[in-house]
DNA sequence: CTGAAAGCGCTAACAT
DNA sequence: ATGTTAGCGCTTTCAG
């Protein structure tokens, strides 16, 4: 079962450029050059490197290459929440296809939502030398990045922006987003309107907020007060949250939650109800078409994709002040916003 | 604009041990010892060394530390399909979950279910020098990993077991699920029973065909053959294959579809449907509760956990044959799949 | 076209 | 408790 030379189970040596130098009868040099496809090699000598390598199957050694070209690696980090949550995983996929074109890696780490936590990942990223760093931040104050940023490592801010320094940043509308849902519902004749957001310290939950509440004070509406709910994090105690709303008197006409999570818990409170609200989501989902929900949808995975081309301008010496790109957001309506009110 | 020191764009070099320790007036080692905690160092020179690290912006650099350590990273690759598949993302999850407690750092890679990428990542991350590589494979023969494996980098198999050689492998009960799914359809009366299936060659795919086609063959019925439809890869080709056989004369009583791109179609397919036929989908999904979808349902971050556990097994120098991990799977009846026939 | 020597930034081994 | 020397595996001068 033991592999072929190594004693007792440790793991064989990898056959450096050397010992493929010696074999193929070569200086290092010129076995590192026919193995790297540079000019000025003989033939002959080529395919000798070449057939020597493969013998001892050779294997180039990133991390000596890399330490020798200037100890930077072709990875870019991601910092975020759980990838399970189909927006940071559009958010990742959006970036590695954009990493890709550059011949860049994603490595990516969870923050757990924890501002202590994502502050060890930071510098366990910086340690390991990335090229940049994307992060969705959970920390508050991001202020210690700010040395950093001027010494060549980029970082760009996925839908929060850094608070304490100045950044690349990635957001989505939010603001525009819930104003569109929020006339959407007024338009449809909604007075009593029940807002369930998630915590309220988190900017993108901010600006949704903000977006809904000030489209409610220019319709000189005031009804949906009673219904304000915030600082609802997770499925179930959305789910909860809305089913109370329903069961008050008089009860909202309609629902408009701030994110998919909140939105997921709705629609299992108002499974089976017999007259449900209008309800209208933030954040687009995969079966919201057969659910026939509205959403307030944006790209993902564009915001990704936009994140890694600022970094990966900033990486080719872009210099400048910070950039902030901000994504659409578009009311898509499918049959739950446009029930009438009562 | 341009940061201090910086000339011309240049980003600045990042300063290095031997400055901190000139800085501190102590030699090289010593400042390392002091900055790695190691112990024989004075209180007062500690605090000098971290004093001239801090005024510096000292950072380690993990590219050099681990060439010298033996050129081996903290880096565990994962090579599988596009994030944006939820079972992808959760497998994800569950490794980076499990890695971690290993400090361990999770690399993804997108092969685009492509044989011939996928070789070129696994060259890219061995020659980054992974500690270990998970491979959600696409490509058909595995065999040029072979003298890989007996080299120190392990390799772990997730959802489809290697081709060509011998290795750690996580797979789902395919064939036990599907036998599942068939039974509970024939033991609701159920005959003409379509299978709407992915891609044929896939050994997941197969397996779950087998399973059903065996469930069948043991209680007698002959009648789900004429609605059979494999290779259906993407969900606007399931959402038409179902619609098709719906149009079929007799059309079939129920339905079941091997993984959850096949679901999502089928489920847009029967929207509105007057009298829609049974459904069971393979893989479990977020709002299967609330569209009342009965699933074959299995662990998908188990599934990764115990692929990253294998791995750090290996890492931490088990030795022995290769092992296969089975995970569990379970029906659980939403309403769809206890449609009586007709 | 090929080779020798130097050194990337760090840690391990061996002094002192 | 601290310092010196060597060298990880590679690429980059600079010479032949």
């Amino acid at each position: 079962m033991s592999a072929p030379g190594s004693a007792d189970g440790q793991a064989v040596r990898r056959p450096t450029l050397t010992q493929v130098a010696a074999l193929a009868g070569v200086s290092l040099k010129t076995a590192s050059r026919a193995l790297n496809g540079e000019p000025n090699v003989a033939e002959t000598t080529g395919e000798r490197v070449r057939a020597a390598a493969d013998q001892l199957g050779y294997r180039l050694n990133g991390i000596a290459r890399e330490l020798r070209r200037g100890a930077t690696s072709a990875l870019v980090g991601l910092i975020s929440g759980d990838l399970t949550n189909p927006f940071y995983s559009a958010v990742a996929s959006g970036i590695e296809r954009e990493l890709r074109q550059h011949g860049l890696q994603l490595v990516t780490a969870n923050n757990d939502e924890d501002a202590e936590r994502e502050r060890a990942l930071v510098d366990a990223f910086l340690e390991r030398r990335v090229r940049a760093l994307l992060i969705v931040p959970s920390g508050t104050d991001h202020g210690y990045l700010a040395i950093e940023g001027t010494r060549g490592v980029p970082f760009v801010f996925l839908d929060r922006p850094p608070v304490g320094m100045a950044a690349d940043t990635v957001v989505i509308d939010n603001h525009g987003g819930a104003r569109a849902a929020a006339l959407h519902l007024l338009a449809g004749g909604h007075r009593r309107v029940a807002l369930v957001a998630d915590l309220a310290r988190m900017a993108p939950q901010r600006g949704r907020i903000d977006g809904f509440v000030e489209a409610m004070a220019e319709a000189g509406n005031d009804e949906w007060r009673p219904y304000l709910r915030t600082d609802v994090h997770d499925v179930r105690q959305a789910e909860r949250t809305v089913r109370e709303l329903l069961a008050t008197d008089p009860a909202p006409t309609a629902v408009f939650t701030t994110n998919n999570r909140l939105t997921t818990g709705a629609l299992r409170a108002l499974r089976g109800h017999p007259r449900p609200p209008a309800l209208i989501g933030f954040d687009d989902f995969d079966l919201a078409d057969v659910v026939g929900t509205t959403v307030v949808a944006h790209d993902a995975m564009a915001l990704g994709r936009s994140a890694a081309r600022l970094a990966q301008e900033r990486i080719g010496g872009h210099e400048g002040p910070a950039r902030t790109i901000v994504v659409a957001t578009s009311v898509i309506a499918r049959g739950s916003g446009e029930r009438p009110p009562n």
